[in-house]
DNA sequence: ACATCGATCTACT
DNA sequence: GTAGATCGATGTA
């Protein structure tokens, strides 16, 4: 499955990776407690990260979920452990990447809509040609080619891999919480959530609720 | 085998 | 605001 170049890479940064029992909390509250990690990556080329600044949670009975209809090729990642990374590939041309919570068996994700980039910008600008630096990852599909994360990634260990989040003690800010984006099913499902404190760096700001 | 369209992005009007 | 790119997962036959 994970056949590619999928990488191994310890120690990124000396961060040490969120444990494994984060991704057992509720799908929700992961959502949220996702916001204001980061997200690391260990490419060939160096490492490149960013601040997780806006989510979205995708539950299991949830139409807009891509496991809600069962266990296929494409979404088997999402039924397996928590803590791994399921990326998937979509309009013919992006990555979208997600962290699978819940155990093995029942299928939930948090799906990683933006970061603040941190670590490895001249990579990113290489990786994003044209792009401004505000845009470098304001989108799940941006985020993914500005660090580099491909189809190769699916399944990998969000604990211990090439490709790791990590908590470095910044706070948060406060959340906001909104209607998911480009999705019919269950579009009123309020399980978006950013950060307002980091509202520059995200896909789009929208109605809030609460 | 075929048709549809998507958890998107960019460029253009 | 709207269209086009581009391909594979999925549903129907």
């Amino acid at each position: 499955m994970n056949k590619s170049h999928a990488i191994s890479c310890p120690d990124i940064s000396g961060l040490k990776p969120l444990p494994r029992d984060f991704y057992l909390q509720d799908t929700i509250e992961a959502a949220k407690a996702l916001v204001g990690k980061l997200l690391v990556h260990c490419s060939p080329e160096g490492i490149i990260s960013g601040r997780i600044v806006e989510t979205e949670a995708y539950l299991r009975d949830d139409p807009a979920c891509h496991a809600s209809r069962g266990m296929t090729q494409r979404n088997r990642v999402m039924f397996g452990p928590p803590g791994h990374a399921y990326v998937y590939f979509t309009y013919g041309m992006h990555f979208c990447m997600n962290a699978v919570t819940q155990p093995e068996g029942i299928a939930e994700a948090v799906l990683i809509r933006a970061l603040q980039p941190l670590e490895g910008m001249e990579l990113m600008r290489r990786n994003r040609k044209g792009a401004r630096d505000r845009d470098l990852c304001s989108g799940p599909g941006k985020l993914t080619q500005a660090l580099g994360i491909i189809r190769g990634h699916n399944g990998v260990d969000l604990t211990d891999s090439c490709l790791i989040i990590a908590d470095d003690g910044e706070k948060q800010g406060e959340l906001v919480q909104a209607t998911r984006i480009g999705i019919k099913e269950a579009a009123d499902k309020p399980w978006r959530f950013y950060s307002r404190r980091y509202a520059e760096w995200v896909s789009r700001v929208d109605r809030e609720y609460r």
